[in-house]
DNA sequence: TTCGCTACCTATCATTGATAGGTTGACACG
DNA sequence: CGTGTCAACCTATCAATGATAGGTAGCGAA
């Protein structure tokens, strides 16, 4: 085994997923072929398949790289400094502006469809999911002082409040809405209320 | 033109849409073919485009079935006796449980990325979603007299937290999620408040 | 030099959605 | 009764797609 091979691989393999990225939030993920990668990075097709198992391979990895961030940015706002209200609502900007940045990582850990074909890949983004939920459950339970099955479920709402909005803007661009900032805005009021009750 | 051939045609596409709808509930709409379907009526896999002009057009068509049911059951809830808050609670009721029940027609219309084939074919669904949306949009300015951005913003916000939790439910089934109706129930809770702010 | 390994290639597969073109059977009409 | 028409269906086939098989070039080590 040399190193120069190995290093030469995991430059194949970023470069892969850095392509991938692209064609995936350039046209959507279940419009790009493994064909189209492999042509984006310049080897042929079935190259595709000495760094990634399968095509939902290269998207579950690329979910997982984008909910790390995600669990970084959550969890920066968790310790920042400000009232408990102001971190909630710093959450809920992260959270929402991830999906909507990482539209594409967000799609494939909660808005595709599970394929019948490999439960495995799947369990990692569910991992990567919980972790992130993980944090925002903390926070509740930080801010309202107790580890209760009400605290769960405030949490847990929440989360579905957040995610919706993410989803539905993601999903319904065409849709009349108002002001995207006042809106988001306005949800995550609502949202981060829920805390307090 | 005959009679009798036109029946057998509706009863066709009939029973075409209702082994669809049967086999997207079992096995999610992704992971259904097209000779699955005609397996399943009995008949050829080319002999369903004499009744629908693509796999995605059965689709549509049944998100489009189901979406009125959703209207139906909305506006009923809108109109029943009670309290503006009992009607808003129960419209919320209605919503999240068509999501679960009609898991099929939900993920076709919200939770599907959007093919570049048939633009089209998704105006129609856009039109079913916006016509339930109007439905909630009117209750909202009932309960709270007024026709302004800030109910619009409510409403929409109401709409993203109810989307929210029927989409999470249904792609993540496998998490540690508390009483599924007590959540439903509590989250309702916090929607419903949010139109008397 | 020769071995072995990595990364890559071409050729090919099975599955998919969709189309082309022919066949059948019921009805209308002379 | 013969015959045309037409809807509904069939078989055969296509192009695109994800994935696999098998071979090869290049590079470092023995």
């Amino acid at each position: 085994m040399t190193a120069v091979p190995t290093q030469r691989t995991e430059d194949r393999r970023e470069q892969i997923l850095n392509e991938a990225m692209r064609l995936f939030l350039d046209h959507g993920v279940q419009n790009v072929t493994t064909r189209e990668i492999a042509a984006a990075v310049g080897i042929s097709q079935p190259s595709l398949y000495a760094h990634f198992k399968s095509r939902e391979d290269i998207a579950v990895k690329l979910s997982e790289r984008a909910f790390e961030q995600l669990s970084a940015r959550m969890a920066a706002a968790a310790h920042a400094t400000g009232t408990p209200h102001e971190r909630l609502h710093s959450m809920g900007q992260e959270y929402v502006a991830f999906g909507l940045e990482q539209s594409a990582a967000y799609r494939i850990a909660f808005m595709l469809e599970k394929t019948t074909a490999h439960p495995t890949d799947q369990q990692a983004i569910h991992e990567s999911g919980m972790r992130c939920f993980a944090i925002l459950h903390d926070l509740f339970k930080t801010v309202r002082n107790s580890d209760d099955l009400k605290t769960a479920a405030l949490a847990q709402s929440a989360w579905a409040s957040m995610h919706g909005l993410v989803a539905l803007l993601l999903s319904r661009p065409e849709f009349p809405w108002i002001d995207q900032d006042a809106l988001i805005a306005c949800h995550l009021e609502h949202v981060c209320r829920r805390a307090f009750d």
